[in-house]
DNA sequence: GCTCATAGTGAGCTAACCTCAATATGAGCT
DNA sequence: AGCTCATATTGAGGTTAGCTCACTATGAGC
């Protein structure tokens, strides 16, 4: 192997893979049903616990508002999360997630537990805990 | 916030937001040259540091040897990789990095490490290791 | 009442995958 | 040699998850 990569380039690596896999596990474990965007709607919904303005959803999802926009569009259809005027300012929707929404999102987590089982299973709960801790650091702004 | 995450989601979730931003981060910073696709084909050819089939690049890539075929074809119009025939089979191509393609790789992995650079900041040397070595085991088959 | 900023969305694009079917070639058997 | 089956790559076409740019409606400051 030519010249070894460095700490940095590794760690990219590794993590790259690690979410490929992850995505296309949950993707075929999701089915049908939602993909891994409207997934992250949803999550993001029920962890917000309020109404939430599309343009906060984008922010929260780290995605430009017009992406927002279409990922609701299809959940609206789909029934999961449903839209209503702000009744502060008439430019803007808030958005919420829906009994059916929040019922999807709960048999989704499973879903996604079971595809993360199998690869967490090979760390302690330990090590799950320091790796937590080490990606939380990695993730603040 | 309403029922607390599970380790396997909080880790899950971490990893998805880390890898989302060193994406758009790097594709940022590749600017015209390289998508990160055509990154992961150049780094594997050097890596491997020999030709390689189509269908080896592939496997080596985690994508389905189509999508290989697809990345192969503009990197050789950019001149970055070359294909020829394998003698001993005439079913397959053989691929390869050209100077250019070298040439570029590498400047391409100064930018990747810019790019994490400020993230991994924020971990110890220790603690990176830490982290390559547990991610090391989630990324095993 | 004018001007400027902000919220959402229509139109249209890209990257990075995928599947399915076709073509060319190799390999094993009779 | 001829047949059948497997393997390597690629054409055609689709999906997901984003993006930008420009437009409309509304709010806010002077």
């Amino acid at each position: 192997m030519p010249d070894p990569e460095d700490a940095a380039e590794q760690i990219a690596g590794l993590l790259d893979g690690i979410v490929r896999r992850q995505r296309r596990a949950s993707r075929e474990g999701f089915g049908e049903s939602v993909t891994h965007g409207q997934f992250r709607v949803l999550r993001t919904l029920h962890r917000a616990d309020r109404l939430l303005r599309l343009s906060e959803l984008a922010a929260l999802l780290d995605i430009v508002p017009r992406s927002a926009t279409s990922v609701v569009d299809d959940l609206e259809t789909a029934g999961l999360v449903a839209r209503q005027p702000d009744p502060y300012d008439r430019r803007a929707t808030l958005v919420y997630l829906t009994p059916d929404g929040l019922k999807i999102l709960s048999t989704l987590r499973e879903k996604r537990r079971d595809v993360m089982a199998g690869q967490l299973a090979r760390l302690t709960a330990d090590e799950q805990q320091t790796l937590a801790a080490l990606l939380q650091r990695l993730a603040e702004e």
